[in-house]
DNA sequence: GTTATTTGACCGTG
DNA sequence: CACGGTCAAATAAC
C-alpha cells in the first residue's frame, strides 16, 4: 500500500472511530433537555461520516487537513471507548505509514475528545473528576474563542502525563471540546467517573444513610449520578439490614420516598471497591457488612436520578431516622 | 509567603 | 515560516 493510500485509511479509520465516539456521547447525553448538545453532536457525527465516505468512494483529502479539529487526531477515543484505536492509529502512523517526507515528527500522543456542556449559568466546562493546573492560553487561528491547557496538577510530584485542552465550540458556546492527552499516571482518582456505570457500592459503605442536614449543590443531568446528588448522611446502627425483605436506606426529598433494599442492587461478589469514586467517610450511603459490593441497577438508579433531578439546587433537605417498614 | 493563573517567548512540526 | 503546544517569569489571589 501507497504512503498516500495508508495515510488515507488512517484519515477514514480515525474519522470512523471518531463518528463512533461522538455517537456514544450523543446516546449519552441524549435529553430533550439537552437538544442543544444533541444537534451539536449529531453535525459532528455526520460530518465524520461523510468525511470517511468520501474517502471511501475515492475523494481526494484536499481541504479535509486544514482545519485543526479535522486534522488528524491520533486518539478519539473516550475514557469508555472499547476501540484500541489510539495504538492502532499511533502504530500506523510511526511505522510504516509515516507522512511523506517527515522523520522527525513530535510524538503523539494518545488523545481523546469529548464534548460537554457547561452547567446552566456557566462558563466553564464541568469538573471531570481530576484536579488540574492551567499551564497556557492560546488564541487559535481562525477560532472565535482561545484554547486552554492544562496538565495534572500533580504533575509535579508523579511526573504524571495527563493533559487537557478545553475550547469553546464556536457553533455552540455552551459546549466545550475537551481533548485528554496522556494518562494519570500519578494515582490520583476521578472523582466523579460516574457516566455509563452504575453506582457501585460496597455492603460496608450501605451501613451509612441519612443525614441531619444536606445542601444539594447541584442538579445532574438525568441518567447519571454526579457525585454531589449525595447528601451527607448518617450511620444507621450496625444492626440495619439489608435483607430481601427490610427497607435499610431511604432517600426522600418533599414529593418522594426512595427505599433502597438489596432488590435495588446487583451483587458483583468478586469485584474490588470502586477505586474511582473518592467519597469521603461522611459522604452517604453505607451498607451492612460483607464483602459483596453492590451495583445500583437500571430502574432504581433511574428512580433515585428522577427523585434527585427534582430537587431544586440550593435547597436544603432533612431527612431523619430509617425507615425500616416494608 | 505560598500557590495559582496569565501571558509573552520559545521551540518542534508540517 | 506559520502554527500550536509548552515553558517560565510576572502577576494575582489567598
Amino acid at each position: 500500500m501507497g504512503e498516500k493510500n495508508c495515510w488515507e485509511k488512517v484519515v477514514v479509520i480515525t474519522e470512523l472511530i471518531m463518528g463512533r465516539e461522538l455517537m456514544l456521547q450523543l446516546q449519552k447525553h441524549f435529553d430533550p433537555m439537552k437538544q442543544d448538545v444533541c444537534q451539536y453532536l449529531a453535525v459532528e457525527i455526520l460530518s465524520s461520516y461523510d468525511k470517511a465516505l468520501s474517502l471511501l468512494n475515492g475523494t481526494a483529502l484536499s481541504g479535509m487537513m486544514s482545519k485543526g479539529k479535522q486534522c488528524f487526531n491520533p486518539a478519539p477515543s473516550s475514557s469508555t471507548d472499547k476501540l484500541q484505536s489510539p495504538q492502532l492509529l499511533a502504530d500506523c502512523s510511526t511505522k510504516s505509514c509515516d507522512r511523506p517526507s517527515n522523520s522527525r515528527k513530535r510524538k503523539k500522543i494518545a488523545r481523546r475528545t469529548e464534548y460537554v456542556q457547561a452547567r446552566t449559568g456557566e462558563e466553564v466546562p464541568p469538573e471531570d473528576g481530576y484536579s488540574w493546573r492551567k499551564y497556557g492560553q492560546k488564541d487559535i487561528l481562525g477560532a472565535k474563542y482561545p484554547r486552554e491547557y492544562y496538565r495534572c496538577a500533580r504533575r509535579g510530584l508523579s511526573n504524571c502525563a495527563a493533559t487537557k485542552i478545553v475550547q469553546k465550540s464556536e457553533t455552540e458556546p455552551s459546549v466545550f471540546e475537551v481533548t485528554y492527552g496522556g494518562s494519570h499516571g500519578c494515582g490520583q482518582e476521578n472523582k466523579n467517573q460516574n457516566e455509563e456505570q452504575p453506582l457501585v457500592l460496597t455492603q460496608e459503605q450501605l451501613r451509612v444513610v441519612l443525614t441531619e442536614e444536606t445542601q444539594y449543590h447541584e442538579v445532574g443531568r438525568a441518567g447519571e449520578i454526579s457525585e454531589s446528588h449525595f447528601p451527607k448522611m448518617v450511620s444507621t446502627p450496625n444492626s440495619t439490614s439489608f435483607n430481601n425483605s427490610s427497607t435499610g436506606v431511604v432517600f426522600s426529598n418533599s414529593n418522594s420516598l426512595f427505599n433502597i433494599t438489596n432488590s435495588d442492587f446487583i451483587s458483583t461478589p468478586t469485584s474490588s471497591p470502586r477505586s474511582d469514586r473518592n467519597f469521603s467517610n461522611d459522604d452517604f450511603i453505607y451498607g451492612p457488612g460483607n464483602d459483596s459490593n453492590l451495583l445500583l441497577n437500571d430502574t432504581s438508579l433511574t428512580r433515585l436520578t428522577a427523585l434527585l433531578d427534582d430537587v431544586p439546587e440550593n435547597c436544603s433537605h432533612t431527612y431523619r431516622g430509617v425507615h425500616q417498614h416494608p
